[in-house]
DNA sequence: TTTTTGAGTAAGTGTTACTTACCTGCTTGA
DNA sequence: TCAAGCAGGTAAGTAACACTTACTCAAAAA
């Protein structure tokens, strides 16, 4: 049965930072239960005390690396007096956590998204949230003339959130360095004045 | 072991179609080789004479699926007179492809990444070719004026991919219809001419 | 006529995610 | 004060799954 205390005891804490270990190495669906209970030095039966299944496990770990991620964005974007600023700030910081933090960055981009119960959990609440800033960022922008206002925000958002993702995907997955700076600027010029001779 | 005749047997043409309508319905953990089987109308053995296994199974319905894909548009971009215009097509008609050909779709964008095996596929061939392609019209556009001289043309490909991966995204994974026509022209336009006022 | 070979089958097998029943010590309230 | 309840954790399963092995059959080659 599933627990319901609402603590958080050590064999809970030991099995998620065993699986966020094992999560750096492989992927999600090469790493088993024995291997994540051998890890945390527990038995597996205790890792369905305190997750539904292992996907469970997945989306919890995912939440928690989320916290962060969703903190320091939001707190970087309240200090930037212009939505161009905060456009700016937001994709630097985003590529940022994506390269710092990749066990995060290789569930929320590469493992989750392929299962249709991902989408009811709490972590694809925050997803929607973080998605939700840009828009309103954009949104202001327009009202307030710093964007075109003919801009149509909704795929404006899309263009930078997939930009965003698709900078750093190729990294993740083959581990490879990005220079983080040079890479934000890129992506902030072309979509701030375009390419168009 | 592995089948070795280069022929195109009814057994392997039924496991592949059983499998592309299987993944229509539902994502590629929760099909199991003995559902494969019995839709195609074969024993499971069989899948395992055409199929190294049931990723090399996905790898090959993705490789057909993106023949037609490729085919598609590099016809269609050959007719282009102008730079300009073969990234608007290429935009226009990969969104076209992704929206009609959800099985495809599901497949390229959300089933294969998750595990390194597909990078040494050759379905991820075509992949790194319909990906030079871009490459190399961004960088004739940039040596005759059609764009300007200072855009980077990797981080441009790179903002023009994510961009349709990402407008694309949740219409595949929800299976909500999506305005490909009004999708193109506005990423073209805001990667074009920017949003800044 | 015999041999080879490709297409396909039947019956396994080891692993894996997940379950069930249990133990153990700590708190708590009657 | 002590039994009851409960949270943390264990041990020993089990069903289902991906994948394997050893086989049959038919038709073309030799």
């Amino acid at each position: 049965m599933r627990h319901k205390g609402n603590t958080n005891p050590p064999g809970r804490i030991k099995i998620m930072t065993a699986f966020s270990r094992l999560m750096a190495q492989k992927d999600f669906h090469s790493i088993t239960t024995a291997e994540i209970a051998g890890n945390a030095a527990v038995t597996e039966g205790l890792i369905y005390k305190y997750f539904k299944d292992k996907k469970d496990l997945l989306y919890q770990v995912l939440n928690q690396h989320f916290l962060e991620f969703q903190a320091k964005i939001q707190d970087r974007i309240a200090h930037a007096p212009s939505c161009i600023e905060q456009i700016g700030i937001l994709i630097f910081s985003s590529l940022e956590s994506y390269i710092e933090n990749r066990v995060f960055s290789r569930i929320l981009l590469l493992e989750v998204r392929n299962s249709l119960a991902f989408f009811d959990s709490g972590a694809y609440e925050m997803v929607r949230e973080y998605s939700r800033t840009l828009l309103e960022i954009i949104e202001t922008g327009i009202r307030n003339g710093e964007l075109k206002p003919d801009v149509d925000a909704v795929i404006l958002r899309k263009v930078i959130l997939g930009a965003i993702e698709h900078a750093c995907l190729g990294e993740i997955i083959f581990d490879k360095e990005l220079d983080i700076e040079r890479m934000s600027t890129g992506i902030a010029k072309i979509v701030f004045n375009g390419v168009k001779a």
